[in-house]
DNA sequence: CGTAATGCGGAAAGCGTTTTCCCAAACGAG
DNA sequence: CTCGTTTGGGAAAACGCTTTCCGCATTACG
């Protein structure tokens, strides 16, 4: 293995100068500093990562705390994951995967084996268990969604209750007056996640405020049971002209069951989802916004500040964004 | 921060003393082995992951490298990372993330800084520009999936061709006659993906043997597109009676598809998917599995071996398991 | 022109482990 | 009863880097 002290010899200079060649923290002339860089591309240094973590006390790692729950849509969370990990990259760190099975108890581990500098926690619950935890950590860290309490931490989230909001005022403003909600799995609700919760909350409360009819069901992923909701939902409400769609995973197949159900998109069911905009693109579904890449992007970039000691906001909310498609037309004449 | 010269002093011994007792590479005796364990309890001590990889050169990391590509099935590929990321945990190890768009760049730079021990590859092409590169480096890598040549390699696939007769002849034994196959993404195909190209070899070599009319198309991820594939291997084929599919994302739609063009399942047409056997139990399609979980698992142990100095066999095929469900019967009269 | 400040370089002291190397005591074989 | 051999313990030398401290030239300033 080539070290610091091979570089300093091949160039002439002492290992302190390499250091402070590689990591700036000090002014080189740029005669030394040429001849360092010379050197390093020469003899294929690179600088020993533990070598580097024990010295600074700074791993330049940061764990990715990624909880696989039944229910989450894998495709929207490797959105957030690889928007994390490239970010991360930006700013010269590396990631190391931290899975739920390994629990508070893995977060423990790997905090006071000095692995990581930091944490980026997804998938959090309303109560979760280790939001206690991660505020007493030497190490900061960043959640991705929204504990009942943000105190003394830093969250990132999308508005979810202004989205559901939002779904409701566009398809109001076309004169809709009996919308019905398609919700996640039951687990998801039942397990008191933040998102889906506050995002019914929000249709519901949106809904009373404009003196709209709402129905709500939550529906599993598969076909016979998003036949059976949109079926449920038809039967409760049958005078419902809109459907507010927040599941991935059913999205593909809405359209056919209401088909089934001899209803045609939009002409007599008008359809706004609640994901990514590339999958409502490809459907071409009206949505509202589901900001992957950018919530991933800004909990890494607020990681990264806290890492530096910058102090950060413990609650970041992005505002909610609709893209009409041709899933909602306006219906101006229904009562 | 509570070192392993803290743990010495407090229960009287040498530090080499508390490491060997926590390494284990030499006898201790048990009363000096349960003093200094109850030591470590006390002051909650964990060794510092940066200084152990300096002293040991062993970072005790592995690098999962998964490449996120358009076409690639999410929900399976997490089956293999958590598979791998548990196996690596039962063996004392953590997992860095390496994503595709860091490249073979990324992989020297982790390797160089000896951030990791060796790599567990995801996702490997027919010829992998990545595959070069890991042959040369001096950490160890094991690839799930299967490089034109795996000299000097440790790979572990499933035997993907095998998989595709076996499709065959299961279908062939029911005494279907006419087999259609509904593959993958066509960016799949374009980009040189093993797995994919040797299903739909097996599957053609297996019916040509078995004097079987085979047909095959690509599919995208959408039901459009489902629906316009297997519409167009009705047209070329208007006998087909049996449908093979390996694409994980097409399958919800496949059953409807030919309900829309009038043939239903098993009794105009008998279905046998390759996926997860999860999947394939919801939906009730036989199928020859796909054994993520078990792929995940060897690929890791391999590379454990290997770590440990142990030789590993260049290749490992998993020979594939069908498991019959309600999507096939028996259709004995046909010609 | 004297003195303080600054720029840039080197020597060396850690950082917290593991791993030699050395040593004493206990043990077993001849 | 001796002479290896094993067994369990400690002292201290790495491991490869960062960072403090020190020092010599320059430059800036009154």
């Amino acid at each position: 293995m080539v070290t610091i002290a091979d570089v300093a010899r091949h160039a002439g200079v002492a290992p302190s100068t390499v250091s402070y060649v590689l990591t700036g923290k000090r002014s080189i002339s740029p005669q030394t500093r040429t001849k360092v860089r010379e050197s390093i591309r020469l003899l294929g240094y690179h600088p020993h990562a533990g070598a580097r973590a024990l010295a600074s006390s700074r791993a330049n790692v940061v764990a990715l705390v990624l909880p696989l729950r039944p229910g989450v849509h894998l495709p929207v969370l490797m959105r957030f994951v690889t928007a994390a990990v490239t970010t991360a990259r930006r700013h010269d760190m590396d990631v190391l995967l931290v899975t739920a099975d390994q629990g508070a108890q893995g977060l423990r581990r790997v905090a006071g084996s000095a692995q990581v500098d930091g944490f980026l926690v997804m998938d959090v619950e309303l109560d979760d268990d280790r939001v206690p935890l991660l505020r007493q950590m030497a190490q900061p860290s960043v959640l991705i969604g929204r504990p009942a309490a943000v105190k003394g931490l830093t969250c990132v989230d999308l508005d979810f209750e202004a989205a559901g909001a939002r779904c409701v005022d566009h398809l109001a403003d076309l004169g809709h007056r009996y919308i019905g909600f398609l919700g996640a799995p039951s687990v998801v609700y039942q397990r008191n996640t933040g998102y889906a919760q506050r995002t019914m909350a929000g249709f519901g409360a949106a809904a009373m405020r404009r003196g709209i009819a709402s129905t709500a069901l939550p529906t599993e992923d598969d076909y016979e049971s998003v036949l059976g909701s949109v079926r449920s939902l038809l039967r409760s409400q049958p005078g419902m002209t809109a459907l507010v769609v927040h599941n991935e995973a059913a999205l593909g197949w809405v359209a056919g069951s209401l088909r089934a159900l001899g209803r045609r998109v939009p002409d007599d069911v008008a359809v706004v989802a609640i994901c990514p905009d590339e999958l409502a693109e490809q459907m071409q579904l009206t949505s509202v916004q589901l900001p992957a890449e950018e919530l991933g992007r800004q909990a890494m970039e607020l990681l990264v500040a806290r890492l530096n000691g910058h102090p950060t906001a413990p609650l970041t909310l992005l505002p909610p964004k609709l893209s009409g498609r041709a899933s909602t037309t306006p219906r101006l004449r229904r009562a």
